[in-house]
RNA sequence: GCCGGCAUGGUGAAAUGGCAUACACGGCAGACUCAAAAUCUGCUGCCCGCGAGGGCGUGUGGGUUCAAGUCCCACUGCCGGCACCA
C-alpha cells in the first residue's frame, strides 16, 4: 500500500489554487447581503523567529469555516496581511545598521511562504502591509481626520521612559515596571506627546459592547478598562480662602463621615493653601512624589504616605472643619484630583487615617447592625447599608441617600451628579524611527498645521543612525534637511513633527483596507465597505482585549461619524483562540527549549496533518499543550483515509446501518463546523472512517460525501480524493453534502433501567414508545424482577427513548 | 487585594439535568514477520471477588432533584486581567 504522498499532493494543489486564483473574492451583486461573509484573522507581526504554531491555530479555524461557507453558497472575504511597523525590526537596525524595511520584508516573505505552506484559502491579491507607504498614506490620512475633528492634540505629559534604551515606551512595553526589552526599571519623564481623545468615545465604547457577540470576559475587560463610575462632585469651602475645593466621590452618602481631605501632590491649589509652617514639608513631599515612577507610586507603595498642608476645609453638610492633606494615593489624572476621605467606609482612607491618627466616624450601619455608633468602628466597611450619624438623613438606605444628598447639594449649588471614567486619552506618539510619521508641521506663525491630504504619504526619510537620540526626540529629529520645511498654510519656515505613530495605528483599520487594497483615491471605496462590512467573524488571541480591540473600535466609530463607514462597530463576532503550550505544559519560549516549529511539522507530516491536529487538540478557545504523539495519531487518521481511497470505489448500495451513520456524520460535522466545534467534528469523521475501514470495497455514495466533509479540514487531501473520484473542478466549489433528518434517528433505542438511580439493566424499545409502556417493559427486563421482588415501588420515572428509573423502598 | 476563566482516566479530551470517560494518544495481549518497524484485531477508570457480581468514582465539603460533570452555596488549586480610579 502506497503511503499518503502528502508532499506531492500539497505542492500540487497549492500551485493549482494560485494559478486558478481559486479563492479570489469578488464583489458579486448576485449574492444577497445575507449570503456574504467577512471572516478575518488577526494579522501577524512578522517577527524574525518565523511563524509560531499558535498562528496556524486561529488561521486554520477560520480557513475551515470559510471553506465550509463557500461550499454552502456564501461569497466569502478572507484576507491576510502584515502588521509591519514595530520595535523588533528597529532594535535589530540599531544593533546591525540593517534598514528596518529590509528586515521587515525578509520576514514578511518568510511568513507568507510559511502561511501559504498550510494551504489557507486567503485571497492574496488583497494582502496589505502596514509599513508600505501606499498603506500608511491612509493611516496618516485618518490621523488628519482625527486631528481636524479635534480628536488628536498635543500635550506635555509624563510617560514611561527607559533610561537604558533612551526612549519612551508604550504601556504594553512595560512589564511589572520594567522595560520589556532590556529589563531596566522604567522612570517617568515629561515630554511633548501626541494624544488621541479616545475618552470622548468612552460612553459609546462602553454602551455598544452590548451589541457585540464577543466572549463575555473580553467585554468585561473592556468595561473595566473604560471604568465608568457614577457619583457626585461636591464643593468644599476652604477656611480662610476664597478658593473652593471640588472633589469627586461615588459615595456622597458618606459625606457626614468625611474627616479629612486629600489632594494629589500635583493639585493646583496646593501652593496657595499651604501654610508657611507646612511649606517645607509639603514641597519636600511634592518633590519626592515627582521623582517616583508609576510603579513606586502604585504597585510597590501600598504603604500610605502624605503630609498635612495646614489648611482646613468646611464640610458643607455639617460645617465641620477638616484638615487638608496631600498624598500620592490620590491621582491628579482622575476625577478632580482631590477627595474627601471617609476612613470608616473606604479601605484606602482607613489605612491613611490609621497611619496618621485621623478621626474615623461611622456613617453607614451594616444591614442588621444595631450600634452603638458613637465610637470608632473596629473595621472598615465598604458595602451598602443604613445611614447613621448623618443628621436628618439617618435611617436612609445607601442608594436612596445618594439620590437625596445629590439633590440636596444641587439645590444649594455646591455639588452635582457626575460620571468619571478610568479610561485615559491614548498616548499616540513614539520617539522612534520605524513608524508612520505624524503628518503635521510646527509653524512659528500658524502653530500646528496639518499637511494637505494630497501631499500624503509623508514617507520616512533615510537616516544614518536608527538609535534614539536620548533627548526624547526620535531619530528623525537629527535629519535637519527633512525637519526643516515650509508651512503649507503661510509658506513660512516650519519644522516637521518628528514623533511617529505607535504600532497599533496600522492595525486600527487594516480590515478596511482589505476591502479595496489598491485604491489610490480613498482608504476604501464606500460601495465595497457596504458590500462586505461589518466583519462577521474575527478570530485572534485574547492578549489584544483592551488594546487593539479598543483602539480599532474607537477609530471605526470616528470613521462612522464622518460618514465613511456603514456600521458603528467593526467586528460583530469575536472568538479568541486558546494558547498552544509546549509539550511540558509551559508557555512556548526559546529559553525553555519547548518551541515547535511549524515548518518541521509540515515537512515531516504535511500541512493537512498539522491543520487537523491543531483542530483536534481540543476546543478552539482553550489553551492546550502540544503533543507530538497526538499529532502522529492524526497523521495515521489521514493515512487511513488515503488507504481507503486506494480501495475499490463501487457503485453499489450501502448497508442501511452505514447509511444511517453517514447521515448522522453529515449532520454532526455540519453543525460542529458551523459552530467552530472542530474537535468533535473530527472525532465523528474518525468514527465514520473506522466504519468504512471494515469494508473491502466502498460504495461511492458512502465515500463522496465523506470526501466533501473532510475537504475544509484537510484541503489538499480533499482535492486529491475529489479528483480521484473523477471530478475536474476544485472540491472547494462543490456543494456541501446534505443529510436526511429521518435517517439520523434510530428506530430502536436502548433503554436504561435504573433502581434508585443506579443502572441495573437495559433493553431495546422502538423509538417513541410511550412512557407507560416503557415502565411495563422495564419490569420485565433482565434481573429487574429480582431487584423489585418484595420491594415497594414508590415511583417509576420514564423518559422517552432514554430510561426508566424505579424508586423503591425496603 | 479586586474581577474573570478553568479543574473529568496514565495523557489530549467527549457528554440538550438521564448509561461518565465518545474520539485520539499511551499501555497490555494477539495476528502478520526469521526478526523488527509499519499495519491490523482485542482489552484497558479505581477497589473487592476465582467467578457471577458488587462497591467507589468528574478538585474538596455541603445542598436541590427520582436522577448532578452539568443547577445552587461554601472552599481549594492553577491560569489570565486589573491594581490606590475615591
Amino acid at each position: 500500500m502506497a503511503k499518503y504522498p502528502f508532499k506531492e499532493i500539497e505542492q500540487k494543489w497549492q500551485q493549482r489554487w494560485e494559478e486558478d486564483q481559486t479563492f479570489r473574492a469578488v464583489e458579486d451583486e448576485h449574492y444577497p447581503k445575507e449570503k456574504r461573509r467577512y471572516v478575518l484573522d488577526m494579522f501577524p507581526y512578522p517577527s524574525g523567529a518565523g511563524l509560531h504554531v499558535g498562528h496556524p491555530e486561529g488561521y486554520t479555524a477560520t480557513d475551515i469555516y470559510c471553506r465550509y461557507l463557500r461550499m454552502n453558497g456564501y461569497n466569502v472575504l478572507h484576507p491576510m496581511g502584515f502588521d509591519a511597523f514595530g520595535l523588533p525590526a528597529e532594535n535589530y537596525a540599531i544593533q546591525t545598521g540593517t534598514h528596518p524595511a529590509v528586515t521587515t520584508y525578509t520576514n514578511i516573505n518568510r511568513f507568507r511562504t510559511q502561511i501559504k505552506s498550510l494551504g489557507f484559502s486567503y485571497d492574496w491579491s488583497r494582502e496589505v502591509t502596514t509599513c508600505d507607504p501606499e498603506y500608511y498614506k491612509w493611516t496618516q490620512w485618518i490621523f488628519l481626520q482625527l486631528f481636524k475633528k479635534g480628536l488628536a492634540y498635543e500635550a506635555e505629559m509624563p510617560i514611561n521612559w527607559c533610561p537604558s534604551c533612551k526612549t519612551g515606551l508604550a504601556n504594553e512595553e512595560v512589564k511589572d515596571g520594567h522595560c520589556d526589552r532590556c529589563g531596566t526599571k522604567v522612570v517617568r519623564k515629561r515630554i511633548r506627546q501626541w494624544v488621541l481623545k479616545i475618552t470622548a468615545y468612552a460612553d459609546r465604547l462602553l454602551e455598544d459592547l452590548d451589541k457585540l457577540d464577543w466572549p463575555e470576559p473580553i467585554k468585561l475587560m473592556q468595561r473595566n478598562w473604560i471604568g465608568k463610575s457614577e457619583g457626585a462632585t461636591v464643593i468644599f469651602k476652604i477656611d480662610g480662602h476664597d478658593a473652593t475645593l471640588e472633589i469627586y466621590t461615588t459615595r456622597p452618602d458618606t459625606l457626614f463621615g468625611a474627616t479629612y481631605m486629600v489632594l494629589a501632590p500635583e493639585h493646583p491649589l496646593v501652593p496657595s493653601i499651604t501654610t508657611p509652617d507646612r511649606l517645607a514639608a509639603v514641597n519636600a513631599y511634592i518633590d519626592e512624589a515627582a521623582a517616583k515612577s508609576d510603579l513606586e507610586r502604585t504597585d510597590l507603595a501600598k504603604d500610605k504616605t502624605g503630609v498635612f498642608t495646614g489648611a482646613y476645609a468646611i464640610n458643607p453638610v455639617n460645617g465641620a472643619r477638616i484638615p487638608i492633606w496631600i498624598s500620592d494615593y490620590v491621582l491628579i489624572s482622575y476625577g478632580t484630583g482631590a477627595i474627601m476621605a471617609v476612613p470608616a467606609h473606604d479601605s484606602r482612607d482607613w489605612d491613611f487615617a490609621k497611619k496618621f491618627n485621623l478621626p474615623i466616624i461611622q456613617v453607614v450601619a451594616k444591614p442588621g447592625e444595631t450600634g452603638p455608633f458613637d465610637r470608632e468602628p473596629a473595621e472598615c466597611f465598604e458595602g451598602e447599608g443604613i445611614a447613621v450619624n448623618s443628621s436628618e438623613f439617618n435611617g436612609l438606605p445607601t442608594a436612596e441617600f445618594k439620590q437625596r444628598i445629590t439633590a440636596w447639594l444641587e439645590e444649594r449649588g455646591i455639588g452635582k451628579k457626575a460620571i468619571n471614567y478610568k479610561l485615559r486619552d491614548w498616548l499616540f506618539s513614539r520617539q522612534r524611527y520605524w513608524g508612520e510619521p505624524i503628518p503635521v508641521v510646527h509653524c512659528e506663525h500658524c502653530g500646528i498645521v496639518p499637511l494637505p491630504e494630497e501631499s500624503l504619504p509623508l514617507t520616512l526619510p533615510e537616516v544614518k543612525s536608527y538609535a534614539p537620540t536620548g533627548t526624547g526626540e526620535s531619530p528623525l529629529a537629527t535629519i535637519e534637511e527633512w525637519v526643516q520645511t515650509t508651512c503649507p498654510k503661510c509658506g513660512g519656515p516650519a519644522r516637521r513633527e518628528t514623533n511617529t505613530m505607535p504600532q497599533w495605528a496600522g492595525s486600527c483599520w487594516y480590515y478596511l483596507r482589505y476591502l479595496d487594497p489598491h485604491n489610490p483615491k480613498a482608504f476604501a471605496d464606500r460601495s465595497k465597505i457596504d458590500y462586505w462590512m461589518p466583519v462577521n467573524l474575527y478570530v485572534g488571541g485574547a492578549e489584544h482585549a483592551v488594546l487593539h480591540l479598543l483602539y480599532s473600535r474607537f477609530w471605526h466609530k470616528v470613521l462612522y461619524d464622518l460618514g465613511l463607514a456603514n456600521t458603528d462597530e467593526p467586528f460583530m463576532r469575536l472568538v479568541n483562540q486558546g494558547m498552544i503550550l509546549g509539550e511540558d505544559n509551559q508557555k512556548m519560549s526559546k529559553s525553555r527549549g519547548n518551541v515547535i516549529n511549524p515548518d518541521d511539522i509540515v515537512a515531516n507530516y504535511g500541512a493537512d496533518t498539522m491543520r487537523v491536529y491543531e483542530m483536534f487538540m481540543g476546543p478552539l478557545e482553550v489553551s492546550k499543550p502540544w503533543s507530538t504523539a497526538g499529532l502522529v495519531g492524526v497523521s495515521r487518521f489521514l493515512e487511513r483515509i488515503w488507504a481507503l481511497s486506494e480501495r475499490a470505489i463501487i457503485d453499489a448500495l450501502m448497508s442501511p446501518e452505514l447509511e444511517k451513520l453517514l447521515h448522522k456524520t453529515i449532520k454532526k460535522v455540519t453543525n460542529d463546523t458551523a459552530t467552530l466545534n472542530f474537535n468533535t467534528a473530527i472525532s465523528q469523521m474518525m468514527i465514520y472512517s473506522n466504519e468504512l475501514a471494515k469494508l473491502e470495497s466502498i460504495p461511492r455514495a458512502a465515500w463522496e460525501p465523506f470526501v466533501l466533509l473532510i475537504a475544509p479540514y484537510a484541503p489538499h487531501l480533499g482535492e486529491e480524493l475529489w479528483a480521484k473520484l473523477g471530478h475536474t473542478e476544485s472540491v472547494s466549489k462543490a456543494a456541501w453534502p446534505t443529510y436526511n433528518e429521518a435517517l439520523t434517528h434510530d428506530e430502536e433505542k436502548e433503554i436504561v433501567v435504573q433502581i434508585n438511580g443506579k443502572v441495573r439493566s437495559k433493553f431495546t424499545a422502538p423509538a417513541g414508545t410511550a412512557r407507560e409502556q416503557l415502565v411495563e417493559m422495564a419490569r420485565q427486563a433482565e434481573k429487574i424482577s429480582d431487584w423489585l421482588a418484595g420491594k415497594e415501588i414508590i415511583k417509576a420515572i420514564a423518559v422517552q427513548d432514554k430510561l426508566v428509573n424505579f424508586v423503591i423502598k425496603g
